[in-house]
DNA sequence: CGTTATATGGAGAACGTTCTACATTATCGA
DNA sequence: TCGATAATGTAGAACGTTCTCCATATAACG
């Protein structure tokens, strides 16, 4: 009645948890807590306020929440979004965040160490609850720097010594065993792997782990310590022409492990072009078992380390080290083989 | 000296607007000026200010900002990652990012309506800039509800209707007319289309558009208004089983138009299972041209839409809306043809 | 009954920005 | 020299949560 009449504006219709208080008759600390589902909220009020919530279908702020307090997001880092095995991995992680109140937010990086630092800033400006990585550039030094700010679970990364940040792997270096032991049986004896071009990927990535387990397994057969390796470049040109170049060698090898299925698969369809004949001329088996090694046209032999597992575990890991442990965990999984037509016509199980 | 010697805690070590402003002598409301190059600052204090964002390596809070105003962040919905089409449109987005100061956020929907609502909602929450959906399944009042929020461009969902919202999409009408126009280029006939099964997909989606654009195109070459279009489920057992009926049957036609590469793909590598050549048998020929149809060994004819140059387009197209644009505009891209094997062994350019 | 423990709800200060409204100073005609 | 206009900088109120204290009510115990 008196001047103040002010009536508020409110021209916002945005549903608050101030709205959703008053509807319910309580505070507003009252509807944050049962949101929150902390201590000290009898069954009466929880019942009174989920309810005006579904009334008012009413969603808590992220941004808010992430300036305050948790934002229930975690942050998802791929290096490249082309490579068919990490769809896998994020199909892992979403299965497990589904029934759970945390979502997932993606970043692209490209592989670009630059934009991968400037994501990994960005998630943490958006106050994240934690982050995976899945295979980073970056030296473990500054992902433990990142790690003080924020949780973190690096998939694909072989630092089994990181104290600040936890890792996921398959056993990479096991999965180049299998597939060197694979081919064995088999009978090649005459065998070569196909790698990552030099610059690419650190000691800690997946490529180097396979590399040693490619010479381990060698070594172990017998064929002293050095086993050859090709690297092939990633950039498109180089990459056909040192295939072409390795196909039509002379001393070309019997067998070929292949680091990555998208490697192996090129090879295969340039040996076909080149007329090199698989398996009878020149055996190939691939790492990641993709979707397009199964395909009848590609039968390629790979080894399996299931990515969808992987972001599964991961997932788990990040949630209870943001629930509270402290300490590093370091998980391995075994890899299997999958065995198919570029490995042995007969395609018998092997060993 | 006095009792007030509170020297605030002071244990966040968090560098903050507010961190900046006294290290550079000015208020906060200036580094906010600066940051957001703002109306009404001088050389002078913007060089301060900058040197001092500089020294402090300062990062603006994401969670901050959203809830005050821009969050400089713009959200990608995937339908689904595994389609090797939908990376192309990333790459795109980030490629005109790159050099902004925005950033993209990626969710997977998985297909399902009940998560892609939610993490609509969520980047909405998020106070994201603005959304681009690609090949969303939500009906277009939905979106456009959506787009009442929150900026949004629509990739790969056919509705220039839409007054809310914008749309880019290739032509897929025109698309498929030119896939026919290039089977009956090569002499086919008797031409069918595999579409995707009943349920999948709206009026307003891409394969439907695909639909239309194969019915038009027969029917202009003279052979009625309704050319057989074969319906293919897309879980994997009926999948196959559809596929090889298809592949099997008495009446099977000489060349065959499929709606996507994946599920053309799939069909070469049972008709070389099953026996039936390509193209001497079967003509096939797929869309997305995506980079295992490339392959040698696959070798598919393809009808190329650029998944690239539409990431782009939608982008440049959000953050003008963004930047205040009203109306909605509605782009169309041309796909193009690229021949291969699949579609005739010469494989001499068509028409 | 008095005392202490326990359960329940609320007040209100953060969190780190943006942005409106205002204060001050400089510039410019006339 | 005076006013008007433009340019530059600042104070301080949002924004929508979380979360630490507090206050009260109830139960438990001797």
């Amino acid at each position: 009645m008196s001047i103040e009449e002010k009536q508020k504006p409110q021209r916002n219709d945005r549903v608050t948890i101030r709205t959703v208080a008053k509807h319910a008759g309580v505070s507003v600390a009252a509807v944050s807590k049962v949101m929150r589902n902390a201590y000290g909220v009898s069954e009466a009020l929880r019942a009174r306020v989920t309810e005006a919530i579904e009334a008012l279908g009413y969603r808590p702020s992220r941004a808010a929440r992430g300036l305050r307090g948790r934002s229930f997001t975690i942050g998802v880092l791929l290096i490249d979004i082309r490579n068919p095995f990490l769809p896998e991995v994020i199909a892992g992680v979403n299965g497990v965040l589904a029934p759970s109140h945390y979502q997932a937010m993606i970043g692209v990086s490209d592989a670009r160490v630059q934009l991968e630092t400037s994501l990994i800033e960005s998630m943490i400006d958006y106050k994240m609850d934690g982050l995976i990585l899945v295979a980073p550039r970056l030296p473990s030094e500054i992902i433990a720097k990142f790690a003080a700010q924020i949780p973190i679970v690096a998939v694909g990364y072989h630092d089994a010594g990181a104290t600040a940040f936890d890792t996921v792997n398959a056993d990479d270096q096991r999965g180049a065993e299998i597939a060197v032991e694979a081919l064995l049986a088999c009978g090649y004896r005459d065998i070569e792997m196909l790698s990552l071009g030099e610059r690419e990927g650190h000691q800690v990535s997946v490529v180097r782990q396979r590399e040693i387990g490619f010479r381990r397994a060698m070594q172990r057969a017998g064929f002293g310590s050095s086993a050859p390796i090709t690297k092939i470049p990633i950039a498109p040109p180089k990459r056909e022409e040192t295939m072409r170049k390795f196909l039509s060698r002379k001393n070309r090898p019997r067998a070929v492990f292949c680091w990555s299925d998208l490697d192996a698969i090129t090879l295969l369809s340039l040996a076909m072009e080149m007329g090199v004949r698989v398996p009878e001329d020149l055996a190939v088996i691939g790492y990641d078992n993709s979707s397009t090694a199964a395909l009848g046209l590609v039968n390629l032999a790979s080894i399996d380390q299931s990515g969808r597992e992987l972001g599964q575990v991961a997932t788990r890991t990040l949630i209870s080290r943001i629930e509270g442990r402290i300490g590093a965990e370091h998980i391995f999984q075994i890899p299997s083989l999958v065995s198919r037509n570029s490995l042995t016509l007969s395609n018998a199980p092997v060993t």
